[in-house]
DNA sequence: TGTAAAATCATACGATCGTATGAGCCCAAT
DNA sequence: ATTGGGCTCATACGATCGTATGATTTTACA
């Protein structure tokens, strides 16, 4: 993402020096001024998309309120474990796998791209020795990795 | 994403002209030279707040929507097994998928074929009022349809 | 400070899933 | 005999899944 909004601002930069270019053809004006502005515009874009990205962007599992359900399920007394040495990502996109959600939702969910989501499932699978998410469920719910369903 | 991008340049291509025109007609020549600068980066400074915002946020989540109908089934103690009027081979089917079987292995188990057994899990998807199978399975051990899982 | 683990993202590709539609067969009940 | 439900099968199609590969960035730790 951070390299996204730096392309941008090369474009940025091509757009500006293009445009200089142009005055310059057609007015052949004084072009101090001008830069200086456009290297402040550029600056600032940049500055701009980094403060954006900084205060938008937190995929940390502090802001996920699967977090939440996560410390609901261990509060009541339904030990999580972890016995497939999966990280703690892992074991949040295993959960809501076991939740019957989609990539795309869990994605929508954890703020992160669908890409993302795919290969912290892949990993999981491979870690857990399965070839499908409900198989991965089927052993999460038989090893308590998951909260047990109720009812 | 990309219409994020697009609506940038267009935003940043009107900015330039404003300048340019206000800078030919009007005040530019008498503002300071701070100033100018100022108003420039405080615009590209939003702009690119705007965009870093956009490239980072994610639209909300999707849950899973039939949870009411579960509570409402479930408190008129309906005969657990019927509760989604499921023929035998559908129960049969539900339980290989809930068992983790892709529908190849189920329709090689049940010696039909990959057809019938898509047919089948369409069916039960729709009385189960799913979308996945792993909402299935688990709509199906809040229900006791299929064997618990066990430990 | 360097490093390893973790997390993120992208692209591509084949496999599988899920839906829609239409059809034929068997069997029990009307 | 007709009807309806259950079971079977086929085709087509879009959506989703799962894997592979390679990369960058962040974080934790020695």
């Amino acid at each position: 993402m951070v390299r996204t909004v730096v392309i941008f601002g090369g474009c940025m930069a091509v757009l500006l020096g293009l445009l200089k270019w142009a005055e310059y053809m057609f007015f052949a004006r004084d072009l101090a001024l001008e830069a200086y502005i456009g290297i402040v515009g550029l600056f600032c874009t940049i500055l701009g998309g980094w403060i954006g990205w900084k205060l938008t962007h937190k995929p940390g599992p502090a802001t996920i309120a699967n977090d939440l359900k996560l410390e609901e399920a261990r509060s009541y007394e339904y030990p999580i474990l972890n016995n497939f040495n999966l990280s703690p990502r892992e074991h949040e996109v295993l959960i809501l796998i076991s939740e019957g959600l989609s990539y795309q939702q869990i994605a929508d969910r954890l703020s992160v791209s669908l890409s993302t989501v795919k290969t912290h499932a892949s990993n999981i699978f491979s870690k857990m020795d399965v070839q499908r998410r409900t198989q991965a469920v089927m052993v999460a719910q038989k090893n308590g990795l998951i909260p047990p369903a109720k009812g």
